[in-house]
RNA sequence: GGGCGCGUAGCUCAGGCGGUAGAGCAACGGCCUUUUAAGCCGUGGGUCGCAGGUUCGAAUCCUGCCGCGCUCACCA
């Protein structure tokens, strides 16, 4: 036991714990079956007290008002809370015992019928108290008044770097982080069910490769002890799904992980999610269509709207979105005609910027920084920017009239790249060439260039139809929707650095 | 990785012109059988992120480290 007062408050607590043994009282039984969420009780009111049905209802201590032999408190559970009110004349000794020795954030059940105090407030008239988990470390709840009929919470907990360690105490205090993961939740069933009504079929593809690829970007290793061999956590589950259209699944999307060896920020997080789809005979320009129908889809059924606000800023996800090749981009912020540039005005461009370029960076690449430079900050509300360079998209095929140029386009909302899309690159001697360009790059010295893939190499020489595919970040889309600011708000765990000695009880 | 800022009780925060710590909530004891930021009386609780340095003396000034936030650069 530590000398620190946090473990005299686990102290006292464990002593309770032992005082509710000794009344003979089990601190953690095995189910409780409620008939009612909070909320419920508060919306059928009426009935329940016109019907004198006795109600059993679960949750949290949040908050307890003692009158001496009488008291009032709050449970929060799922859905809200509720106010009790345990009194020794209608509990009994016994249960009235047990109730001096809870604590704040224990977890209850209580049955009773439902009443209406002096005040008008809604509440259950405990008949049976139960103690269904006692906690042994005090509950960091803050002070709660309805001001106008507006909830006003004194001294929230609000340390950012306690609430994301301890997410469950954060969702446990904080119901409006419960509704950012609730809505997240919503999100991903949106995205589900605009693609199964238009028969695409969910699958799973490996997270743990013997090669990376699908992205540009560096991989987390790990080994595989029997078969003594190196395994990569996927970048991206491009490779794979584009093998089922071999396959002539025709029609296919995964949601899943996505790891990145790369900074963590605000719109970065190590592990993130996509959506990925693939759909034979289709090219990128469906691939739009698709995209601007499926997010406003999803807004429509999650936020009840295709207009949203975020951070102060008004966005509308209404489609059709602006299509504007990069190249125009490129002029139209930037002031570069492209087409008449060289590749040293490029670059002396670039530099004007004020960014580092590699001193031998080929063309596509000088365009590609340009682009990121004076284009990507511009580009608040839905834009679809199409027509990338070659050098800058391995896996994209080359345009069907524009020079250097592939059919490929990436989404841009509040100056965030939120999705990314291609014809797919399905001719196999183009592919291999690509790759072998790739090499070129890492060899110079770039640790994100893709690497060679035989076996997707092989799977392409069979036979790949043409493809549209489209890749959508999860986390920004639930950051837009709910207007979190940061990817750490829209990711339950989100990664933390280790912290050694948080806490000396054991 | 660079710059800026923060780290004091379980939580939310004062103190910060150097003289070894305060408040509210939570906790503990007492009173209270319709309160709702319940109330009243009383009590306990702190290696002031860690390690050095300056000083007679450091929560306070300096340096380094750790963690977090914001921001710039790179990546989705």
């Amino acid at each position: 036991m530590g000398q620190t007062p946090e473990s005299q408050l686990i102290e006292q607590r464990l002593q309770k714990l032992d005082a509710i043994r000794d009344l003979g009282i089990e601190p953690y039984p095995y189910r409780f079956e409620p008939t009612h969420y909070s909320v419920d009780i508060v919306a059928s009111f009426d009935a329940l007290n016109a019907s004198g049905d006795e109600v059993r209802v679960a949750g949290r201590l949040i908050v307890t008002r003692g009158h001496g032999k009488a008291a009032f408190a709050d449970l929060r559970d799922a859905k809200g809370r509720l106010q009790i009110y345990v009194r020794l004349d209608n509990v009994g000794d016994d249960a009235f015992a047990l109730w001096k020795l809870l604590d704040i954030g224990d977890f209850i059940g209580v049955s009773g019928q439902v009443f209406k105090t002096r005040t008008g407030q809604i509440s259950v008239q405990v008949q049976t108290l139960v103690l269904l988990t006692k906690a042994i470390r005090p509950l960091p709840v803050p002070k709660e008044e309805i001001r106008d009929g507006e909830r006003v919470v004194h001294d929230q907990f609000s340390d950012k770097e306690l609430r994301y360690r301890r997410r469950y105490l954060d969702l446990a205090l904080n119901p409006d982080v419960q509704a950012v993961f609730r809505k997240r939740s919503a999100v991903v069933s949106a995205m589900r069910d605009f693609l199964d009504t238009r028969g695409f079929l969910e699958v799973e593809t490996p997270v743990l490769q013997p090669l990376y690829g699908g992205a540009s970007a560096r991989p987390f290793v790990t080994h595989h002890n029997v078969l003594d061999m190196p395994l990569y956590l996927r970048i991206s589950d491009e490779l794979y799904l584009k093998r089922l259209i071999v396959g002539g699944l025709e029609k296919v999307y995964e949601i899943g992980k996505n790891f990145r060896n790369e900074g963590i920020d605000r719109t970065h997080n190590p592990e993130f999610s996509m959506l990925e789809l693939y759909q034979a005979y289709a090219d990128y320009s469906d691939m739009m269509a698709i995209a601007e129908a499926l997010y406003a889809f999803v807004a429509e059924k999650v936020n009840g709207s295709t207009t949203l606000e975020y951070q102060g800023r008004e966005i509308d996800l209404s489609p059709p979105w602006p299509r504007i090749p990069m190249l125009d981009a490129i002029e139209r912020y930037g002031g570069i005609d492209v087409a008449r540039s060289s590749d040293a005005d490029l670059r002396a461009a670039c530099k004007r910027f004020d960014f580092d370029i590699e001193p031998g960076a080929e063309r596509g690449l000088l365009i590609n920084a340009l682009f990121e430079a004076c284009v990507e900050p511009e580009l608040i509300q839905p834009t679809f920017i199409t027509d990338y360079p070659i050098a800058v998209s391995p896996l994209a095929k080359r345009h069907r009239t524009k020079k250097d140029l592939t059919e490929r386009f990436e989404i841009f909302i509040n100056g965030w790249e939120a999705a990314n899309a291609f014809s797919e690159l399905n001719d196999p001697i183009d592919q291999r060439q690509r790759f072998a360009h790739q090499k070129t790059l890492r060899d110079r010295g770039d640790d994100e260039a893709q690497v060679l893939d035989e076996d997707f190499l092989m799977a392409l020489e069979h036979g790949m139809p043409p493809t549209g595919g489209l890749g959508i970040g999860v986390d920004r889309l639930v950051m837009l929707l709910a207007d979190a600011p940061s990817i750490r708000d829209a990711i339950l765990f989100p990664h933390m650095r280790p912290k050694e000695g948080l806490d000396d009880y054991g």
